[in-house]
DNA sequence: AGCATGTACTAACAGTGTTAGTATGTCAAG
DNA sequence: CTTGACATACTAACACTGTTAGTACATGCT
């Protein structure tokens, strides 16, 4: 996981994780099955870093919990939502995460299939929020402003006109990723809400 | 793009494309840079199925039209979404998508942050729905009950029993994926449609 | 006729995951 | 203290991957 974080996910090779712990590649073998194995290990060491101890809340706000605490652990670690959907989800641990978010819902009023539902439209925002985060920029802050200033001035005079308008607003003031996050899971929760009265 | 599509994108290799192709892998080398260019080509040849000729309509209808448009691409091409996180989004011809999106929104009324807000939202509910799909069933028809019978089957028995009541439910009849990516894509543009008028 | 251009080829390189076979250290039983 | 079993590390190799250098050939223009 230090190694995925710091170096990205594609620096993690078997001899570079072994150069990591003074080992030759090979000799890995002996402690995992093989790659898979590992990366199997790795999303679900990333996945356990999410809240679901959402009992004696209401929905929404066990819902938003949930929410806000994957994203945190996507943005923390930006390779965890690639790997997921590179490998099969149907495991003991994420059938028991499953179970206890359809539980809230199906408790809260929810149908099985509107709950289905609820859950598929959440987890697709969720896990497609961070996916939409622009290149890393190179020698800049985290803030985004050098990068939005970056591509201003490389969009053609005039040719995008609302594009400019967008990225000189914010090479100001820096983008709050969160925040924004938090709008658009207010607008889906509220919606489900007024779905759920009919 | 038909070896992507028929045999997954892990199946793009230089030396399996050219054998599609009836030419050595080196060949192919006087015709793209390399394989980043092919990944690139590909990349915009599924982006470029997306419809964004938005021109006239109302900004609810366009926006609509912009997803379904773009999730019927995602859901033909599975790997499409794939390849947009793991490379560059700044291209020339992304940055025309972006403009007359950003456009459409302005005019709407929405403020240029607002715009970019509403924009994230929504591209983070359209790439996030379609990789929310279950692994491929192996010998089942494509409405996916096959498999809910088989996750069903493979649930310990009262373990989960709100995950068993959601797998029963589509056991019997098919799960609409294009309603439900409706249904989500409703809750945000009314959400968005309200947040405008304050 | 000669030459330039485009395109295919073979061979090779460094890197990937993985396995077989071998050596080494540690620790428990006799 | 010796012996043996076991865990673990090693080297060497295999079949892949993307990529480049150098070469051959065929087409078509001057």
């Amino acid at each position: 996981m230090e190694l995925a974080d710091e170096a990205g996910i594609e620096s993690v090779t078997m001899r570079e994780l072994g150069r990591r712990l003074g080992v030759k590649a090979a000799s890995l073998y002996n402690h995992i099955a093989g790659k898979d194995d590992l990366l199997d290990g790795l999303m679900n060491l990333a996945l356990s870093g999410i809240d679901i101890a959402l009992d004696g809340l209401d929905w929404k706000d066990a819902m938003r919990r949930r929410a806000v605490s994957a994203r945190e652990v996507f943005a923390r670690h930006p390779w965890a939502a690639g790997l997921i959907d590179s490998r099969d989800r149907r495991g003991r641990e994420s059938l028991a995460y499953v179970d206890r978010v359809l539980g809230v819902l199906i408790r809260a009023g929810f149908s099985t299939a509107d709950a289905a539902n609820a859950f598929l439209v959440l987890d697709s925002y969720i896990y497609g929020f961070e996916r939409q985060r622009p290149a890393a920029p190179e020698g800049n802050g985290t803030d985004g402003t050098g990068e939005a200033r970056e591509i201003l001035a490389a969009i053609p005079e005039g040719e995008y006109p609302f594009a400019a308008r967008v990225a000189a607003e914010f090479s100001g003031k820096p983008f709050d990723r969160e925040a924004a996050f938090e709008f658009g899971l207010g607008l889906i929760l509220d919606g489900l809400e007024r779905s759920l009265g009919h």
